[in-house]
RNA sequence: GGGGAAGUGGCGGAAUUGGCAGACGCGCAUGACUUAGGAUCAUGUCUCUUUGAGGUGAGGGUUCGAGUCCCUCCUUCCUCACCA
């Protein structure tokens, strides 16, 4: 220990790594004994480098992880890769190079990034949704899915990006475009394999027993969006049932017209031949227009009338029936009655159209009858029922569902009558899970071939059509049938088990279309049973969500063959305790995790492992219905703000630009601004190619062309200079490549280390709230870790002032309050500074050297074991120096004491008017009458009651956090 | 348009959830040591008309007491969006 050396965190962290890797020192194993906790954070998707904000989001996970650890409970703390994706299959196309290579050269890489973060990852639990020996049980899933008719088959308008070929779930299309590629997504009908997401809606909607965030919660519950309302059956003149939902069916009474969604499959038998023109038109148009054009169009509402009319079951009324795409085919059933009394959408198109309006509600608080002429908008407030028949008079009360006056007693009357019926409508669709990809796991289903010959009997299919190798030969995917014979395909069943998985093979070409390579692979399309009937593979593959739903049951026994995952795992590690990562998945990958655990549940999936956990004393009521106990997600790192080039640009003017023979980079003050009119100077906004987009003074904005053979100089670049050196202007936004404001953590944790990189992470920010990158900070964290250096390796004071050493143990025993607050709220921040606050005590400490030998040590101890969750590197090397056991990070947390945290003696605050004015030091316990008695002794209580009495007087008792007791006195 | 979160020094951010606002750090200033300092150490750093007073986006309210709770408004970010 008194040797002294530098801290060099190049030298010990690489160290550290292996040595915890060589003795399994974070490997985590049942142990009924000891309390479990099951730390999970999002798995990455291997792109091929981690970012900063992998770092953001795993090291404080980290570090509360092994605070856990320390704790005393036994901790799974896995990772993973979420390996399947686009990206992968767009190499492959692009680069030639085949999807699972890039994915496993990409992971092996990001491995070694990841160890360099000194997680506490337990890699034996390494699980990769990839691999066969993982997908084989994402296709059981499907299966057990398929078989207890959670999964289906089914048309659909689905989202259908032409770029990608392929189909996309809702949430993956943000305005019409692709969430990933911004490309445009189109509507198509197309036959797709489905979950019925829409089975667990209602539990779904019920967050009792999980600690999430409200926010998350919130976003659920609104996609999920359940609405209360009925159905109502309207009756057309030919005597078809077009069935409506309605959320008011109070206001039936007031349907003056009837409107369909134009993909309504009754549109084209309801067009007359008048109409049919005009419809067709109309039609076409709605469907080539893209999500985002259609909702691009605003406001106004565009429709046709069809020339049909229906009748109202309320009153026998003839309403004309239109058509309008403000009606989605999607939602409710794709037609609705409309109300434009009450719906500002119906009653500005029976504005626009010059429809019938029938006022059904006398607003509350209005005196003279209400005047339909007069409306400038719907009323959709509370009132009185009016113009509706049975259900005149009823109170309306503005309130949804039967707590609703009027809406109870018009679903009363509609279920009377048989006209209709209450119901429950969600927005949330099924869940689509069919994908026209490659790179994804495949669905065990396949499709029995019927080969027949001309007179209809059924033949060999080998006999039907052109073989070759055994195989059937294609032309372009196509099977080629010889003349005279024919060949048809069966409903859709699901692969044996034992052939599980269906293995994507391996030797495919990609083609430049993006087409799935399993749509003309033989080998992989045709297969033959042993009893030698033949099948056609199903081709497309699974939503990389759903890998992503169950991935941390597999973590529990990753390498297990002949079940998804071990029961008694299961019993002892399930539910997960925490979960960490981004708030992006609140509507995706965190709701369909919800639903795959719901499903596996009731598909009997955990029965075993239930009855495991009994066996031991767990008696929670659902271990298994939900699947992340608490979540909490992080913030985002953005990018750094950085001002562009200040830019002297002389040239010509040309239109509206400037053609710049000469641009030069001007560091500091412009001398004078120019007044030529073929001389610009501003800062550069944004460059693209050899265009520059410059902001004056003025804050104008100026386009720079730089032709060919432009000068370009920048006195800070040495050599000759061109436009790609210039820098524009980077605004505080999400980090990207293509912006140029990403943060490599590589080149920070070469030189910084580790443990400070992880440290300034989770000292400079707020963790739930993120922000933009600034590592002017570092220094702080740094200055802090060889802080902690020095003083470890320094010469131990050697005093004997029992009073000191009372106040550094005061003082440690605050820091473990601090630091454990911290880490049990996710406000790492605070934990650190509670640590460099003790930094600064032991600083004082060690000048003053009044402190014992003793006591200094165990201050130090306690700091090394309060920091090794944030700096697991360096706490390790300075506790082997101090003669620690192997390993800190298998020694107990620190015992907070409020005994010995208190102070003896404390500030007594004196507020007049609860305002501080003044203190006096007190006895830390000081008794409520006593320290009222001293305060009102006070000169300043003296001064401010001036001889008064005062009205009322509050004391306030110091407590542990907030130790000093304050006497508001009341004047 | 609906829903949500947030607004605190020059900056990142604290504040036991109603009890001394600005912890901790960055930056800055002054000084020390230095040939030097972008190293290190020490001291200081919310504002003002400084025996005191004011101050948490603006305005109002509840309270002995409000950054924290309530109402109105402004700004920013996120999210859903013609959902019947």
């Amino acid at each position: 220990m008194s040797e002294k050396q530098p801290y060099k965190p190049q030298e010990i962290e690489p160290k550290w790594q292996q040595k915890w890797e060589d003795t399994r020192l974070y490997q985590a194993e049942v142990d009924w004994d000891k309390p479990k906790h099951y730390a999970l954070t999002m798995l990455p998707y291997p792109s091929g480098n981690l970012h900063i904000g992998h770092w953001f989001a795993m090291t404080p996970s980290d570090a509360r992880a092994r605070y856990m650890r320390m704790k005393g409970y036994n901790v799974l703390f896995p990772m993973g890769f979420d390996a399947f994706g686009l990206p992968a299959e767009n190499a492959a196309i692009t680069r030639n190079i085949h999807p699972a290579k890039w994915t496993y050269s990409n992971m092996d890489h990001m491995r070694n990034q990841l160890r360099s973060m000194g997680a506490m990852f337990d890699w034996e639990r390494e699980m990769v949704s990839c691999e066969p020996g993982y997908y084989r049980w994402t296709e059981w899933f499907f299966k057990q899915f398929f078989d207890n008719d959670l999964a289906f088959r089914g048309e659909a308008l689905v989202n259908w990006s032409p770029t990608l070929q392929t189909v996309l779930a809702n949430e993956q299309v943000i305005d019409g475009k692709d969430e990933r590629t911004g490309q445009p997504v189109i509507q198509k009908m197309m036959t797709q394999w489905f979950f019925r997401y829409t089975a667990y809606a209602d539990e779904m909607l019920d967050f009792s027993g999980i600690d999430w965030p409200e926010p998350v919660k919130i976003m659920q519950r609104n996609w999920i969006g359940r609405s209360e309302g009925a159905n109502v059956v309207f009756k057309t003149e030919h005597g078809d049932a077009l069935e409506v939902y309605t959320t008011r069916p109070d206001t039936l009474w007031g349907a003056t017209f009837m409107v369909l969604s134009p993909e309504h499959p009754l549109v084209e038998k309801l067009t007359t031949d008048e109409q049919r023109p005009d419809i067709t038109a109309y039609v076409e148009q709605a469907a080539n227009a893209t999500e985002i054009e259609r909702t691009a169009e605003g406001r106004d509402k565009t429709g046709v009338f069809t020339g049909s009319y229906a009748i109202n079951p309320v009153n026998q009324k003839r309403i004309p029936i239109w058509i309008a795409d403000y009606v989605m085919i999607t939602y409710g059933t794709g037609a609705i009655m409309a109300v434009p009394f009450g719906d500002q959408r119906d009653f500005e198109f029976a504005r626009k159209f010059g429809l019938e309006i029938v006022a059904v509600v006398q607003p509350e608080n209005m005196d003279e009858p209400i005047s339909v002429p007069e409306m400038e908008q719907a009323y959709d407030g509370p009132g009185t029922m009016i113009n509706s028949g049975p259900i005149n008079n009823q109170i309306n009360n503005g309130a949804k569902g039967r707590k609703n006056p009027a809406i109870n007693a018009a679903i009363d009357w509609l279920d009377e009558n048989s006209a209709g019926r209450e119901s429950v409508n969600y927005r949330l669709r099924d869940w689509l899970i069919s994908r026209q990809r490659y790179w994804g796991s495949p669905i065990p289903m396949r499709y029995p071939i019927t080969a027949t010959n001309g007179d209809g009997s059924e033949v060999e299919f080998e006999d039907a059509v052109e073989m070759e190798n055994g195989l059937p030969a294609l032309d372009n995917g196509q099977l080629q049938i010889k003349d005279g014979y024919n060949v048809t395909f069966g409903a859709p069943e699901s692969a044996p088990d034992d052939v599980l998985p269906v293995e994507l093979p391996e030797d495919v070409e990609f083609l430049s279309s993006g087409r799935s390579p399993l749509t003309y692979y033989a080998p992989f399309l045709y297969t033959k049973d042993t009893d030698g009937n033949w099948f056609r593979r199903e081709t497309d593959t699974m939503d990389t969500f759903m890998c992503s739903s169950w991935y941390w049951y597999r973590y529990l026994s990753p390498g297990l063959t002949d079940t998804a995952f071990s029961a008694e795992e299961a019993a002892y590690w399930l539910p997960v305790d925490v979960y960490t990562g981004g708030a992006e998945h609140a509507t995706m990958h965190l709701l369909y995790a919800r639903w795959f655990a719901k499903a596996m549940r009731d598909l009997g999936i955990f029965t075993d492992a239930e009855a495991i956990a009994r066996e031991h004393g767990r008696e929670d009521d659902d271990l298994f219905g939900e699947p992340f106990k608490l979540l909490r997600n992080q913030g985002q790192v953005l990018g750094a703000e950085r001002p562009g080039d200040m830019i002297l640009a002389t040239g010509r003017k040309d239109g509206d630009r400037i053609i710049a023979d000469r641009v030069q980079v001007i560091d500091g003050a412009l001398d004078a601004m120019p007044d030529a009119p073929t001389v610009f100077y501003g800062e550069l906004i944004r460059r693209t190619e050899n265009v520059l987009r410059l902001k004056d003074a003025a804050g104008e904005e100026v386009i720079v062309e730089v032709p060919e053979g432009g000068m370009v100089e920048i006195p800070a670049i040495d050599g000759e200079n061109d436009v790609n050196q210039l820098k524009h202007h980077l605004e505080i936004q999400r980090m990207s490549k293509s912006k140029g404001n990403v943060v490599d953590p590589d080149a920070l944790v070469a030189v910084y280390g580790s443990d400070a990189v992880r440290a300034y992470l989770m000292f400079g920010f707020d963790w739930q709230k993120g922000g933009p990158w600034n590592d002017t900070q570092i220094n702080g964290v740094t200055g802090w870790l060889n802080d902690m250096w020095n003083l470890t390796t320094a010469d131990a004071p050697d005093g004997d002032d029992p009073d000191d050493d009372r106040d550094l143990e005061r003082d440690m025993h605050k820091a473990i309050r601090g630091v454990e607050k911290g880490l049990e709220s996710f406000k790492f921040n605070t934990s650190i500074a509670n640590l460099m606050t003790l930094r600064n005590v032991l600083e004082g400490a060690l000048r003053e050297g009044r402190v014992s030998t003793e006591m200094w040590n165990e201050a130090l101890r306690t700091n090394l074991l309060l920091a090794a969750p944030f700096a697991p590197h360096i706490t390790e090397e300075l506790w082997e120096r101090m003669g620690g056991e192997y390993s800190v990070h298998n020694q107990a947390f620190p015992v907070y004491d409020e005994e010995k945290a208190k102070d003896d003696s404390v500030e007594l605050v004196i507020m007049i008017q609860g305002k501080p004015r003044g203190t006096l030091m007190v006895s830390a316990d000081i008794a409520k009458d006593d320290a009222i008695a001293m305060a009102l002794e006070s000169e300043i209580a003296q001064k401010h009651l001036n001889g008064g009495e005062p009205k009322k007087i509050i004391f306030i008792p110091g407590r542990a956090g907030n130790p000093e007791p304050k006497v508001n006195i009341v004047v």
